[in-house]
DNA sequence: ATATAAATTTAAGCCCGCTTAACTAAAAAG
DNA sequence: CTTTTTAGTTAAGCGGGCTTAAATTTATAT
């Protein structure tokens, strides 16, 4: 039990540094492409699920159709994304990252990875291994919960 | 040194699952507290670094003074902060957050936190020590960091 | 076959946040 | 003590993103 409240405490407090740190890099990563938030957002998306529909879009963000038309239709007139007919359902579009858009949210992510390189050239051997299978653990389980429910 | 490869990839592995989720969280509390993101950005950063002046937001958020007066006077008028003059120069202001606004941001806290508490229940008693350790290591050498470093 | 529903787009208009410009007040410099 | 610089506010106007409304095309239902 208090075992569980130390854990607590020291995931919270990593989150809490992490988060702080990561928010600010990528607001400026976001502004840097001259992208709004939401465009960038739904690019990692793309490159994180892979492709999807129109109405997709409109119910992650909580915006209309229409909104979601056009946010894309910017995305696509700047050679990010590309839109294509869904084969299996012609009234759909099919929303896929260009290899523009892929290089473009990679560097954003390699932006962000740099601050914890900076990291990693604090530790010792030790610390790093230890934190690795850490690590690993809850990125395994982490995984899992978002897979298995339904929400 | 492959050990220090392998950190990378555990700690980007898991930086991909964790600001995937997190980001989606803290757009959705931000979207409903409806407020816009530089509020709540704001507010959250009053709570990490303690009060601060009308400059240093603008700074921050990489906005016109003007800009960050507006933004600022509809979290006063709101009540999530408090704008008050600054004893040492009478020009200047001092923002602090309410009582109010502490308790808007510590809601938004807690609502991100509930998923690590997920997480928390899937592991052993001695994954969490283990992980608990790890985090204990990285945030005070990420903590270290942020202070030392001139940018 | 016809009617209805679903997926998306286009156009018009609104709102909100940002900028520039002009202003007030206090501190620092000369 | 005047001048300049610094901190912040106020007002007017612009632009971007979102919404509603209407249209288009394809799928589904009866």
């Amino acid at each position: 039990m208090t075992n569980s409240v130390q854990f607590t405490k020291s995931i919270r407090s990593w989150m809490d540094v992490f988060m702080h740190r990561s928010m600010r890099g990528w607001g400026r990563y976001a502004k840097s492409t001259g992208l709004s938030i939401h465009q960038v957002s739904l690019m990692m998306q793309l490159n994180y699920r892979g492709a999807c529909g129109m109405s997709e879009i409109s119910e992650r963000f909580n915006v209309t159709p229409a909104a979601a038309s056009q946010l894309v239709d910017k995305l696509v007139q700047s050679g990010y994304i590309q839109r294509e007919e869904d084969p299996n359902d012609r009234r759909a579009k099919l929303l896929n990252l260009t290899d523009r858009g892929r290089k473009l949210i990679h560097q954003g992510m390699e932006e962000r990875y740099r601050w914890v390189d900076e990291l990693t050239q604090k530790l010792t051997e030790e610390e790093r291994a230890q934190i690795s299978e850490a690590l690993d653990i809850m990125t395994r389980v982490a995984t899992d919960l978002e897979a298995e429910p339904v929400q």
